[in-house]
DNA sequence: TCGAAGATTGTCT
DNA sequence: GACAATCTTCGAG
């Protein structure tokens, strides 16, 4: 198992983070037991200045862990059902952070199934990012944790090459929806949607 | 105090 | 492919 990555690791420009990102292993500790995925899509959100970040509204109850130190854990309820984690980046108050849209199931599976319903199989375990959350029990009691210690850490995995990293336009938003900070693993089956390349990427 | 929208997912047509 | 589920936040009244 890999080391925990060290804060200094988040303390860097956030589109860097994402990228590096991949590959690592996400571990969550529960009473329940202990499950981990291999991180294999992230977006990056880069701060106030992104309309699609949190931040963009400022600083409110709900994303003063993002103006955190980085390598805080930012876990967030979103349409009233389902959990999003997100890792904070760069220096303190810069309120920016790498989203973890997809994993792939690494330990702790048949935990990870129980808790998204034995109906569930294959990359639907945890291809977004609502369900890796649901398959990884990460939940609001989560949120503003260190990443470094605690029940929730994120380890070294595999590196992951340059020629292996696809780059898109994020998903999901309607505010600066055509900025290329999605990243994942070209040909990865647990990536949540199918790659849309950018047309300057084509 | 109310209404609308949001970094999603599961179910029904 | 369309839509409901259902919480948090923000802006208007």
């Amino acid at each position: 198992m890999g080391r925990i990555l060290p804060r200094e690791f988040y303390d860097r420009e956030t589109e860097t983070v994402a990228r590096e990102m991949l590959g690592t292993i996400l571990e969550c500790r529960t009473p329940a037991g202990v499950a981990s995925g291999i991180i294999v899509e992230t977006e990056a959100y880069t701060g106030e200045d992104d309309p699609a970040c949190h931040a963009a509204a400022g600083r409110t109850r709900r994303t003063a862990p993002l103006y955190g130190p980085p390598g805080t854990s930012y876990v967030y309820f979103i349409y009233g059902v389902h959990w999003c984690f997100n890792a904070v980046t760069r220096a303190e108050g810069l309120a920016s952070a790498v989203l973890v849209r997809a994993v792939e199931p690494f330990s702790g599976i048949d935990l990870m199934k129980r808790r998204r319903g034995s109906r569930v199989q294959g990359v639907n375990l945890t291809n977004g990012p609502g369900k890796l959350c649901a398959a990884l029990g990460i939940d609001g009691t989560m949120n503003a944790r260190s990443l470094q210690r605690g029940d929730l850490v994120v380890r070294a995995g595999r590196p992951v090459a340059a020629e292996e990293i696809e780059t898109t336009a994020r998903i999901g938003i309607t505010k600066a929806a055509d900025w290329p900070l999605r990243y994942f693993i070209r040909g990865n089956r647990f990536v949540s949607k199918a790659p849309k390349a950018l047309p300057a990427a084509m």
